[in-house]
DNA sequence: CGCTAATCGAGACGGTACGTCTTGTCTTGGC
DNA sequence: GCCAAGACAAGACGTACCGTCTCGATTAGCG
């Protein structure tokens, strides 16, 4: 039966999740209509139908509240392709995150919450290891699975090469605000595999 | 003669230069000491010893007044060196860039700015034309030189090429705050110059 | 038998007594310790060691538990004395009755209450039936035995001559918050002993 | 000209009355129409169309909004009159100040400070200072002037037979809730004069 | 040399949001 | 069926800044 569906108003066991979703869809909402100045918690508390107390009870701020909506709707949003070839996976997965960071709610989720980060170092921390962390590991995936596939050699430094691939995309969305398009995306994958596959070839004797 | 620097209440010729480097003196410090959401009209006009309206006469908000701070602080921090010869300008200037971003006041200020453009897309338009622009500029004056010299093809998208250096400095200051080393400017710097200047050799079938 | 004595978390044969005397000594002390505003319902029963539901089960509000703090406190100790005779009587209850009202734990209570029996008509309403008339019934005890023995003529108005006994008591112990002294209590009561007693004398011809 | 008039916002040289006197209105008002409870600084600061600020600025609480209200109030709704004759001023300032204290506004505002001097006697020990002080001078007006036209001896003491005259007023307003009718306090003022009158006569021999 | 006009410090004003507190209701699982 | 525990909606608390305003003092050039 729909037991758990129930409606309640707080019980012992734990909180109400009905009023969990409530606020985090109010956050979003807000962040798209208003901006970040628009998203109180007074405001999310009204447009949640919650007491402004159950906000703070379960979350410390506005930005606590934009970090779990970031969260909750960014797996998805942001899964890395797996063809099997890295010529392949690269470039879609580069296009994939430059539309999600400057073109969707997420992304806008996203910047506000960097942006907070720049603000208030004590935020910028823990964001980076409750959100952030996360994501680099899945920048990085498609170069993993190519080294795994052996597409790669196995002595590159994944980490500082997901830098320069995903650091000019940042430095777009997040600097410049210039559009990305895909030739852009493209160009960058393309010069990576040209640079690494042919690394030990011509270039040697340089 | 020293006539203008007598502190002086109001004439009809135009404003108080003391009371304005009061105020961005004391914009710059609460920055410092209490980080960006310390930095109010209140606590500028409190500190520096002038009344709200006088802030408010002059700036239209905080942002404002760090804007005119750090435009003044600028200039002078991130002068691209000029030996004439790139492959030491251009591992320089990453390294003097990556410098002022994650150390100084200065990058402080920007960093600040620049989270308060992805929060305000008003104030982030009217930030980049103001202050990104020139700074821009700037980045790309050494391969513009270097173009100029002959040292690189006549060809080339300097913008591009420079969005693809600076950008993982941008990154790695704004979206991961990890510290950059000199060998991480120059890994960048001597790469690009590998890729740039031995295209036209092996990679030239593609 | 000893059973319902045990402490217990619920059953199905009524009230806790346990908890009934937990929250009435709950109340009185907060009220002593913190004053009337420092008693809330939600502090009853963390002091009381009781759900605050089990407060709301038995009381409608924290005056309703002080309502019974105090009846259960106030008739022991405020017990007209019974002489036989009106000249020692009146004097020691109009003593006693200064001395609790402006010098108890009780007295404050009865002070909080009736003070809430201003703000809140309603509650004032119920506060007079429960609890006031009781009193005034004792305070009219003196002079309703002294005409009983016929000390007092039976035409006298005993609820009319108590107020104006009384009255000035409260009057002091409510407004003017003046410590009332022996000889105050004692030259109230002489001269109504006097008015009274000789009345038909010389003031027969007004 | 009716420069003193002109609506201002606030200027180095004192407060607004118009929004000093609308607050007081608003909180006379409230009370009127919700009862002490209803009286809140939220509900004033809306009613009066001013900002909350401002009425925190100069007044520490609601009960501080009251009193101002009831002294500005008070002095002109209880006069006493002078007759040049006791027995026409006694009996008629004891029938207008039951009337106040039973049956207008400004008694519903005074039962209420007087209630929360219960509660709270810090705030009990400024209201008495502040306003009681002067009401019991009032008080006494009726007797001192009779003594100054010899009417009454002049050993009496004043405050104290004030005290038993006033006192079953307050006594019934506050205690009782009992309607106070003119026989009511005809009949304490004619025993006050019966008894201070003729004292010296038959009670002599007693 | 006095008049005029813009700026200055000061600070009260109407507002909005903050984060905390208490109220009274509701729900759960144990006894 | 009562109990302890505690989440819930509601809403007032007192504080901090916001951006606007009014005021009287100050100061420079114009007439």
């Amino acid at each position: 039966m729909a037991d758990t569906e129930r409606r309640h108003h707080g019980n012992r066991h734990g909180r109400s999740e009905a009023a969990r979703q409530a606020v985090l869809q109010a956050a979003d909402d807000l962040l798209a209509e208003k901006g970040f100045a628009g998203v109180t918690m007074e405001g999310i508390a009204a447009r949640a139908g919650v007491a402004k107390q159950t906000v703070y009870r379960w979350w410390s701020g506005k930005t606590a509240v934009l970090v779990d909506a970031l969260v909750e709707d960014l797996a998805e949003d942001l899964t890395p392709p797996d063809h099997g070839l890295l010529a392949l996976d690269l470039p879609a997965y580069l296009a994939q995150l430059a539309h999600v960071l400057s073109a969707t709610d997420t992304g806008a989720v996203f910047k506000a919450l960097i942006a907070q980060a720049q603000h208030d170092p004590a935020f910028g921390a823990g964001f980076r290891a409750r959100y952030l962390d996360e994501q680099r590991r899945r920048d990085r995936l498609p170069l993993e699975r190519a080294v795994a596939r052996g597409e790669l050699p196995a002595g590159i430094d994944v980490a500082a090469e997901t830098d320069r691939l995903v650091g000019p995309l940042y430095y777009r969305v997040l600097v410049t605000d210039e559009p990305i398009g895909r030739d852009y995306t493209d160009r960058l994958a393309h010069d990576f595999l040209d640079r690494v596959l042919h690394e030990r070839g011509p270039a040697a004797p340089r």
